[in-house]
DNA sequence: GTAAAAAATTAAGGTAGATTAATTTCTATC
DNA sequence: GATAGAAATTAATCTACCTTAATTTTTTAC
């Protein structure tokens, strides 16, 4: 069933009852999205977060010369959204965008809410999603700041094993913060090893 | 008094009553360091997350080549923590030095439980602290990605007013990722104008 | 299955920021 | 208030990574 990969992500952080997970799983929402297609664009108002079931999504930002810079790669388990733009409702600065065929499931900001108020462990379980998101995201600025771009493509490959498989390379270098150009000569250099 | 600061910091997310607020006030503990003290060294167990009342604290990370990089500064009301020791309950990685005579606030891990147990608003705080500072970095992560060194020097003039004002401009070169000689050179082509 | 488009590779030349090192200015301590 | 150590500045040289552009390989769409 669709919800079994959820339900059993929720249960490595907190215990339902059947009750609580009934009520968990009506608030939720399946999604089909396309390769290719966009879960959101900025401008737009993220009415709510993507637990990605099946597929692959990116979320990335185009900067005021044009380049994009992907903030986050969310295969199967991960959850994505503009935090920012869900939070305080107002108009997005990313786009999110499905690489593959893709299953979501997802909750609006009002569904959150009541799941907060009658299912209050919630509350920790997305602080513990978020408390990991942040140690993540502390990592990857040291890192940026410490490593050279040879470096991150190791952490990379080492941390998000089966991704480059699935995703273009110069995504990749987007992700890095290199150009597809360089990548290329890092992984010839590397496949001479 | 030494409390009336974190309350109000508390107040602006959640609402707590007298009592509330006591059993808040009890699992403190206050603590004072001295200017180039520290707070927390790598190996050692982050016990505690720290809330600042008065001075400045520096969170930061010496690479293998023993470069320094600075993942925050915390001055009033801000909180200071390894996040991934303190849960984990395993060495840490980061320093906390104060760089100025410095008062915190400190909850241990027990007490934080306790807290939790005993007021669960404060899941509802924490977790909007963590959203706060998770919408924060990633900021800083495209940043990194897409602003030249002088962009974000620009940057966090403006969004840290009077920071620079109390840390040695090495350490503000530290945070941004570039060498003091080229801040130094920055800040000349910026007092050209 | 084939044409067109997109992605990846390769190579030459260029630049933002690093490195090294010398000099000046600031700050801490007695 | 003199002195030593730290921080900041300046300048010359160097390098990791970028830019541009041409070529090859892979993917997409009819």
């Amino acid at each position: 069933m669709s919800f079994d990969l959820i339900l059993k992500n929720v249960s490595r952080h907190i215990a339902l009852t059947p009750a609580e997970e009934d009520i968990f799983i009506s608030l939720l929402r399946t999604k089909e999205i396309s390769r290719r297609d966009f879960l959101l664009r900025p401008g737009e108002i993220s009415r709510c977060e993507s637990f990605v079931s099946k597929g692959c999504l990116r979320m990335y930002h185009v900067d005021d010369k044009g380049v994009e810079h992907i903030v986050l790669f969310a295969v199967e388990e991960w959850w994505a959204g503009d935090m920012y733009s869900f939070l305080t409702q107002r108009p997005a600065s990313l786009y999110i965008e499905a690489l593959e065929d893709t299953q979501v499931l997802q909750i609006d900001k009002a569904s959150l809410d009541r799941l907060y108020a009658e299912v209050p462990k919630f509350e920790r379980f997305f602080r513990i999603l978020l408390q990991n998101a942040f140690v993540a995201q502390q990592n990857r600025i040291l890192q940026n700041l410490s490593f050279t771009a040879e470096e991150r493509y190791r952490e990379f490959m080492d941390k998000y094993p089966g991704v480059d498989q699935r995703v273009p390379q110069k995504m990749i270098a987007a992700y890095l913060g290199i150009t597809p150009e360089f990548l290329s000569v890092l992984r010839k250099k590397r496949a001479g090893r």
